[in-house]
DNA sequence: TCCAATAGTTCGGAAGATTCGAACTATTGA
DNA sequence: TCAATAGTTCGAATCTTCCGAACTATTGGA
């Protein structure tokens, strides 16, 4: 009962900044939407299982895909039995020029940051001494 | 007993994009980092108070100024009773050039959308129907 | 046609994060 | 020394996120 409602899409103007934001402050989803961008623009769910160090569930991957979505980063669509998802960059540069440019590049200057190579998870909010 | 630490500043090369983003992602926090800028980069808190349309409380304001140091997107100290907050906007945009202003221009544009005044809070992550 | 395999979604509870009032600490000026 | 001001910390209610288990949907055979 009630399984598997139809992918829901906002339109261009209903995309904000702070959703946006939100969804590539994770490290898992900004890999994941990387990839979808560098692979020319599609790719499945499962094909991306391991785009972190330590595997992600499947039913963890499902929700960063839909937040990815929701926030309007990307489009979803079914193509058999899988899915392919391409990114909306395109829409997203007209809304918010040069946003996603300046979030990736800034992803990629961390990466090859030396000593950094290592993506922590959760937010050091911890007691310092 | 144990009152009062001496406010944390990461360096800035262990500034993270992750953190930048996830401090940006909120409607009050970026008011406020918005509104240190403006200011010619130097605000006290309580002097932001009501950034938002309803007054955020001072230990709800206090938690986000935590976030914003930690995600060395400001600085903060003591002058007298009360706080000197400056913006660190020159470290960061050599750190990660255009991103800052990449997003407060985002942020912007989105405020001008006439139909979307309104911050709303809370991610909508509902049931759609 | 029925079935197994594959791909992804939903549910639900545990673990983590956020919010905000109340109590606390620190600094200053009278 | 004290009251006033400015900000922090604590703790509990609330909201989010993570992930295993159960579920739905689609397809390519027997």
């Amino acid at each position: 009962m009630g399984g598997m409602r139809p992918l829901f899409h906002p339109s261009i103007d209903e995309v904000t900044v702070e959703a946006i934001l939100h969804a590539l402050a994770d490290p898992v989803r900004v890999a994941i939407y990387a990839e979808i961008i560098r692979s020319g623009c599609s790719r499945s769910c499962s094909s991306l299982l391991n785009v972190s160090e330590k595997a992600v569930p499947k039913s963890t991957l499902s929700q960063h895909f839909k937040v990815l979505r929701e926030a309007g980063l990307i489009r979803s669509e079914r193509h058999g039995v899988e899915m392919q998802n391409s990114s909306r960059c395109a829409e997203i540069e007209r809304r918010f020029p040069g946003l996603i440019p300046a979030i990736l590049s800034a992803h990629k200057t961390q990466q090859g940051t030396g000593s950094w190579g290592g993506k922590r998870k959760r937010r050091a909010q911890a007691a310092r001494s």
